[in-house]
DNA sequence: GAGGCGTGGTG
DNA sequence: TCACCAAGCCT
């Protein structure tokens, strides 16, 4: 490594982060002490993976409201936590923050890194967040922004990710210099406001010894990295109804949605249109994108007189129960058209195939 | 170590 | 419309 000292090239983040910073829901006003509530810093980190801070402070401060403490999250039922997560994404955190407030109520805080990495749903990186952001430990964070913001500054080719470790060794002087917590938020913020991916050096603290900016090479460093196609798919999803019940799968332990209510689904390749039958009530479909896929999604409502025996891991709900329920956005989706009126579907599924793929084999 | 995991915002 | 991203982690 050839990079100067740490301390010297980052002392211009303290000042500017004393100015800049944004007025966040879980930050402390006292940068230079511990923070008084650690349970905010771990509610904000794990809801600040890979979400944006303006998605996430709406949920934390209605999290805080309804589970003030780590008690009182663990003690909480799993469709309650869902609920309260919903819409935020990637629902395995609020299943891992649930069991995290189950250790720590438990056994009080860690008192180290490694005991904090050891909690469930945190990584390096946050770990090292709330070591170094609630209880001021010199412990380097290093997410997106951070290696962003390194890699430009100390011009490094290819993907920081795969200097972490020296990174860190460098860093950790500066953390003791000028604070952990002032330290660790000043490098995020900077990445998160001033070095994005398509930085606005103007209002750059750093802007006069950044190698990338000297070498106007901002665009190019660090490299981006190539993601995979998303897989297309189409299907039905169905919302079948009958004595003021509808039947929902229970969650599912992992996958796609997991932790979550969802309405049965069939795929549309393997269940062939026909003409549309008189008892559907269809509305237009969507586009459902995820990270890794996109689903053609055609909404389908099917009214019976009579509930059937619901296969393996379906229940049949009462409808008044719905709203407590937590479902993902393309669920809530359909949720929320039964309430406005469709129309006869062109095409759908045989209601008897419908209702086939639903019911459990009959004996 | 590559794939899987949600959703919303942006150019 | 589309590609890319946003305070990652787990398997």
């Amino acid at each position: 490594m050839l990079w100067p000292s740490a301390p010297t090239l980052l002392a211009p983040l303290a000042p500017w982060f004393e100015v800049a910073r944004r007025d966040l829901p879980w930050r402390a006003g006292d940068l230079d002490a511990p923070h008084p509530d650690p349970y905010a810093v771990l509610v904000s980190e794990l809801m600040l993976q890979q979400t944006q801070v303006a998605t996430v402070i709406p949920y934390f401060t209605r999290w805080m409201e309804q589970f003030p403490d780590p008690e009182a999250l663990a003690e909480a039922g799993e469709d309650t936590v869902h609920k309260a997560w919903e819409g935020l994404g990637y629902y395995r955190r609020a299943r891992f923050l649930k069991a995290a407030a189950g250790t720590i109520a438990a056994e009080g805080w860690p008192g180290d890194l490694e005991g904090l990495a050891r909690l469930p749903g945190l990584g390096p990186y946050t770990a090292a967040a709330v070591g170094s952001i609630a209880f001021q430990w010199p412990a380097p964070a290093l997410d997106g922004n951070a290696f962003r913001v390194l890699a430009r500054l100390l011009l490094i080719e290819g993907d920081p990710k795969a200097r972490a470790t020296d990174l860190r060794v460098w860093l950790a002087p500066a953390l003791a210099a000028h604070g952990p917590s002032r330290l660790t938020q000043a490098l995020m913020e900077l990445g998160a406001t001033v070095c994005t991916p398509a930085p606005t050096c103007g209002g750059c603290p750093l802007a006069d010894r950044c190698g990338a900016r000297r070498a106007d090479r901002t665009g190019e460093i660090p490299p981006v990295a190539k993601r995979a196609k998303p897989k297309a798919s189409s299907l039905w999803l169905v919302a079948l109804e009958a004595e003021g019940h509808v039947l929902l799968h229970a969650p599912a332990a992992k996958g796609l949605l997991a932790g979550l209510w969802r309405w049965p689904a069939l795929d549309a390749e393997a269940v062939p249109a026909g003409r549309g039958a008189a008892s559907l009530t269809a509305w237009p479909g969507w586009i459902q994108v995820y990270t890794h896929r996109r689903e053609s999604v055609s909404p389908l409502h099917l009214r019976l007189d009579r509930r059937f025996q619901a296969a393996e891991g379906l229940r049949w709900i009462p409808i008044g129960d719905l709203p407590a329920l937590p479902l993902g956005k393309r669920d809530q989706r359909l949720r929320d058209l039964l309430a406005t009126p469709g129309q006869r579907p062109l095409e759908a599924p045989d209601p008897f195939a419908l209702i086939g793929a639903c019911a459990a084999p009959s004996a």
